[in-house]
DNA sequence: ATCTGTTTCCGAATTGAATCCGAACAAGCA
DNA sequence: TGCTTGTTCGGATTCAATTCGGAAACAGAT
């Protein structure tokens, strides 16, 4: 239980298990699915499970850290380009890409996400959370006069949760009653409304 | 199993056996609850929690919908005050009334919330989303220059999700690393700020 | 109060999934 | 080839969820 795989065969075994993982969840969610069905998809006996994995939880979370992985390897590499756009065009540019990037293989991700955004997985989504976190401070690097808006930390936390993870929350819907495009532009102008409203005038409230 | 409750003696059983449910959730969340537990906690022999309820997830389907009803009977009496105030304080009352609620209690449903906002227990969500569509909506009827407004159901959308459900799912983190009283003020701003903006120079917040 | 049918309660027994374990099988090495 | 170590397997074990059959409490009638 929990060893280190030493040989390929056995590093092969553990990917397999993970994708499995990641098959099982985007059919029937994490709490449907039985051990045993992990290991018949991945192709190997039950035990060979415990091998690697401390138990199914841990199976799971390591699912969850494949995916949190990929998704921080989409974000980052696009933050050069997202900071030297306008704020509406950046949200669109990474919202879109992000959908994107959960519609891949068979959309395996977002039938996840379905599932994971309430599971533990938020558990380690921190990763996430830091990426975007980095974007915003770059965002306001390259736009110094945004720095002059009122609690930023609170914006930079709205942004996240209130916007970005709402948005993909709300692609994971089964019978979504907004578009998704809709839904990115309004969220681009609540950002873009905030900043103009209180770089521009007065400021009404502190 | 799955009985209805006749006498007044079993109707206390049922009770009991929810508000159990709501502690054990409240002291480990579901996944870590054992029926064994909840029978304990209320006080009853394990066989009777299956007198009642078709399974363990249908006692923690009914600890949510205790949560949801409760909460929907909080909002809807605010609701006639809110549409009466402008966008800021409306907001402020309703995530300050929101937040007093969860403390209640022994901070049971805060607690409750800091793993049912993961779980199942947010599908059964739908009446809050209903009353807090409700209260939208009445808002914009006392507030009819804000039809104006593009989008409104995006902006709906966002309010609710966006919005009232991100600062509720922070207060039931575990060191928020905002203060929620500066969440909510930014909440209220993003708002405000977007239905001026949109509205053009008029001032909607009066 | 006693009797009678109904409701409620219980906890030992059953069931099924998660997990463990030791034998069988492959790889690396001399 | 023989030896050691890594890997796989699936039956055996464990533990929680659920069932079941009967005991206790109740309501209503006599």
């Amino acid at each position: 239980m929990a060893r280190k795989p030493k040989q390929q065969r056995s590093k092969a075994t553990v990917d397999a298990i993970v994708e499995a993982a990641l098959i099982a969840i985007a059919r029937q969610g994490p709490s449907a699915t039985t051990a045993r069905q992990v290991a018949d998809i991945a192709g190997i006996g039950v035990g060979s499970l415990y091998e690697y994995f401390e138990d199914k939880d841990a199976i799971f979370n390591a699912a969850g850290a494949r995916f949190v992985d990929d998704t921080v390897a989409m974000i980052k590499p696009l933050i050069p380009e997202l900071v030297r756009m306008n704020i509406r065009d950046a949200v669109s540019k990474l919202l879109f890409t992000f959908r994107d990037f959960l519609e891949e293989n068979n959309q395996i991700y977002l039938k996840c996400a379905r599932h994971a955004f309430s599971q533990d997985m938020v558990m380690h989504q921190e990763p996430i959370n830091r990426a975007l976190m980095d974007l915003f401070t770059q965002y306001l690097m390259h736009h110094p006069e945004l720095l002059r808006m009122p609690n930023i930390p609170a914006v930079a936390y709205f942004y996240i949760n209130g916007g970005i993870f709402t948005v993909i929350r709300h692609l994971s819907e089964e019978k979504p009653t907004q578009s998704f495009e809709e839904l990115t532009m309004v969220f681009g102008d609540f950002l873009a409304s905030y900043a103009e409203h209180k770089l521009g005038a007065s400021n009404a409230t502190q």
